[in-house]
DNA sequence: ACCTGAACACCGTTCAAGT
DNA sequence: ACCTGAACACCGTTCAAGT
């Protein structure tokens, strides 16, 4: 029996996860899955929101690097956010944990960044490009959290108390996520055009000197 | 001591969760709060689910009503949706978990309902009020999950590999939530025109049959 | 250094028993 | 009809003890 380390209970984590779920995961689940006692990992982890956090930067990793470097920002924009949209989907509890508890750690601040810079680039002003990515990351996330709620009844099957609902449920049944999410993504981004639209490349006035964007992250803020 | 009801019952958990936290609202909290065993509430309440579906029934009774019946359809969609939002700020922790659990109850189909027939009102033809009914929804709950997003630590002392993060850190700080987020709904409500836009008050041609759309719900769609 | 075993302080929920 | 008490099957976590 090899001995524990982080890279094993992660792989671990994700066993358990695509067979019991998210919630599932739990620290006797994931050692049993190890053959090993719940409290061992203590050794390893500090807790579980740690050890989580491991799980989601595995799992995130590759996300920022969708960011295409050059174009039109509004295309820039579009496929960072569609790609990391359709990879999170995969895992949609998963994306519902990040975005509720770790919104503000390492994974999903390289995503801030990478949008805030795509903005920048394409001529957004400080205040304008905060703005835009605060509306961007809302109707994100408000599309992940929908993605993992429980389906419930069928639209067309409510009770009479919700005439229009039941009227047009056949077509609220049938309609495509995707494509309904790409639309608003359209519409958000038409409607967020720059003051002064710029082709990519030149720099700046305000923009700070920054290194490589996409490097790795440090694994938590206190590293900085 | 009086008897149990329902509506002390909820009334005590409101008191509980003014003073613990949502997460505080457990089943035991709950029944010393009211000076009672535990399982004295799943003689009321079939179980915590209920008990929390109660609560938001509670919570959430006048939302609806919010909506202005008169008016430009951009109009009332703005004054229902900041009313909702404004109202569910308040208690963040409860509307995430509205949100993520409870996407298809009563109290969340009657917001659906009122939206859906502001829209059609306004001109949209089905498929196109329930692909603005779902952006706008997607919207409006990511800037709630958003607001109970735990605050972290300021932008601006973000480590350095975040330049533009930290660069624009103050003015991060600074925002104004409310105002970003009506910015992005006037963003959202000006790229959805309808193709037809109409006044309120003519009947459109496909439109069911419907009653009072405001009256009470009933309180599960098993009941309908 | 790395892991076990027992234990603590919680959960939601069930169910027989009391009044 | 309405509530209690004991118990079940879980949680995350701590900590002394083993090797």
């Amino acid at each position: 029996m090899a001995t524990l380390t982080k890279t094993r209970i992660i792989d671990a984590a994700i066993a358990v996860v695509d067979e019991h779920g998210f919630d599932g995961l739990t620290m006797r689940a994931l050692a049993e899955q190890l053959g090993v006692t719940a409290t061992a990992l203590y050794y390893h982890y500090a807790g579980r929101e740690e050890l989580l956090a491991g799980l989601v930067e595995h799992q995130t990793a590759t996300l920022v690097q969708a960011a295409p470097a050059e174009g039109a920002w509004d295309e820039r924009a579009r496929t960072l956010i569609t790609t990391m949209v359709s990879e999170l989907d995969r895992q949609p509890e998963l994306a519902v944990w990040i975005i509720t508890t770790q919104a503000r750690q390492p994974p999903v601040l390289q995503l801030h960044e990478a949008l805030l810079a795509i903005l920048i680039d394409g001529g957004f002003s400080p205040r304008d490009a905060i703005e835009a990515k605060g509306i961007l990351f809302r109707y994100v996330i408000g599309h992940l959290v929908l993605a993992n709620a429980p389906e419930g009844q069928p639209w067309r099957q409510l009770p009479e108390h919700y005439p229009l609902l039941r009227a047009t449920g056949p077509a609220h049944d049938t309609i495509d996520r995707v494509q309904l999410f790409e639309r608003g993504l359209d519409t958000i981004l038409t409607g967020l055009r720059p003051e002064v639209p710029r082709a990519g490349g030149s720099p700046n006035q305000w923009v700070p000197d920054r290194g490589v964007v996409l490097g790795p992250a440090p694994r938590s803020w206190h590293d900085g």
